[in-house]
DNA sequence: TCAAATTTTACAAAGGCTTGACATTTCTTC
DNA sequence: GAAGAAATGTCAAGCCTTTGTAAAATTTGA
């Protein structure tokens, strides 16, 4: 699943720098100032921002309190332009995951963002709208929690992992109920209605197709 | 909380600088080859670790799998004599969460182990008005003795360390019973009913939360 | 030995899962 | 296009598993 970075950069030259590392790695967007950062984080979250602490119209660590306040989790590397300790220290007490005093290689801008989402993402999968949750064995659309039985948690965390490809019946069995399927009750049949109906009361589309004769397969928006 | 600092370091030079620069602010302990510090590591486990990559006795690397079977999640930084970038992907992919390469400013270490033991204590909540208390093998809730005997303290103690982690009824019976569970006597149940119990009595929510089919998971407010 | 801690037993209470009957849809065949 | 067959959707009842709780039995430590 690609991974979504914001990167906050007013300098086209570093953008640049930056878009060409990233690319084939992870979706990339780019914003010249803290407004339009804000605008977008408040309407989609990424997975990791990249915040550089000089910007036009407005304090740094006023965009990284903002984040904050929204999410408790997204990483946040800051970028300054001068090693100033100052400010790395006071980035990392508003709640900067990381810190980097330009100038920088990208190789190890890279292994930064790789090592923070490795973190980030050790328990966390998004998707969609949906985040699966295996610390607390919850699945969460826009925030909402389905409120899923455990085998209805496998179920469509084995459905979302595999997002576009259709899953056999058997393999639906054999992955969640671990036993091979038998092929009479309406067991799974059954679980799929109540999640199709757990999602939609959280104003979900229903994105479980039928493959008939085969088995199902959750189709990606 | 005084937050206690592991440091891997046959360098007398190098130690020097970290006390000067740790003290009163984290507690330290200095540990010249890795025999001595895994040794102390099984014992007891710190907030963190500082890891020289360059042992006389052992391979970095070794250790921090050693570290990293015992513990999933302490932070762990890495610190290596050259630049070599190699030896700090290869530190990352054995699950190191930060890596500096000497030499470096003891400003921007200490920054990286404020950063660390932030995310770290994102996880790991000692704080929620709860104080474990590991040398009276006691925890308070705002300062009032929970009065809990050794298994609900060890119990506890390892629910709230993963704090929105769910613990797996299995897990809960290895580490605080130290043996696999055998699935049939409701032990288990009746130390977490004790724990509401004197937790209710101390004033505080039940914020045990039991996951069906799997264990049970602490949640901080 | 006594008291506290821990474990076990037994039963109650929830909650989730499965099942079977029947309805509906889709596919096949003529 | 119609009829039959096969697969899937739906419903509600009952069963089974898991968890909660009380009390008794056992172990441990002073």
């Amino acid at each position: 699943m690609e991974q979504l970075i914001y990167v906050v950069e007013d300098d086209d030259g570093v953008c640049e720098v930056y878009e060409g590392a990233f690319e084939d790695i992870y979706k990339t967007e780019f914003f010249e100032n803290g407004t339009d950062f804000l605008e977008a984080f408040a309407k989609k979250r990424p997975d990791l921002v990249i915040l550089d602490i000089m910007l036009p119209d407005m304090d740094g660590y006023t965009i990284l309190s903002n984040i904050r306040q929204l999410d408790e989790r997204i990483p946040v590397i800051i970028v300054s332009a001068k090693s100033d300790e100052i400010s790395f220290v006071k980035g990392l007490n508003k709640g900067a995951d990381d810190y980097m005093a330009k100038p920088f290689s990208i190789m190890e801008l890279l292994a930064r963002v790789k090592t923070n989402l490795r973190r980030a993402n050790l328990y966390i999968t998004k998707a969609d709208g949906f985040f699966v949750d295996n610390n607390t064995y919850k699945i969460l659309y826009n925030d909402v929690d389905l409120g899923l039985t455990l085998k209805e948690f496998m179920l469509f965390k084995l459905l979302i992992s595999k997002a576009g490809i259709t899953i056999e019946r058997e393999e639906l069995f054999r992955e969640v109920w671990g036993e091979s399927y038998v092929g009479e009750t309406r067991t799974i049949d059954m679980h799929i209605a109540s999640l199709r109906e757990k999602i939609k009361s959280a104003g979900g589309e229903d994105n479980i197709v039928t493959v008939r004769g085969i088995g199902y397969r959750y189709d990606a928006k």
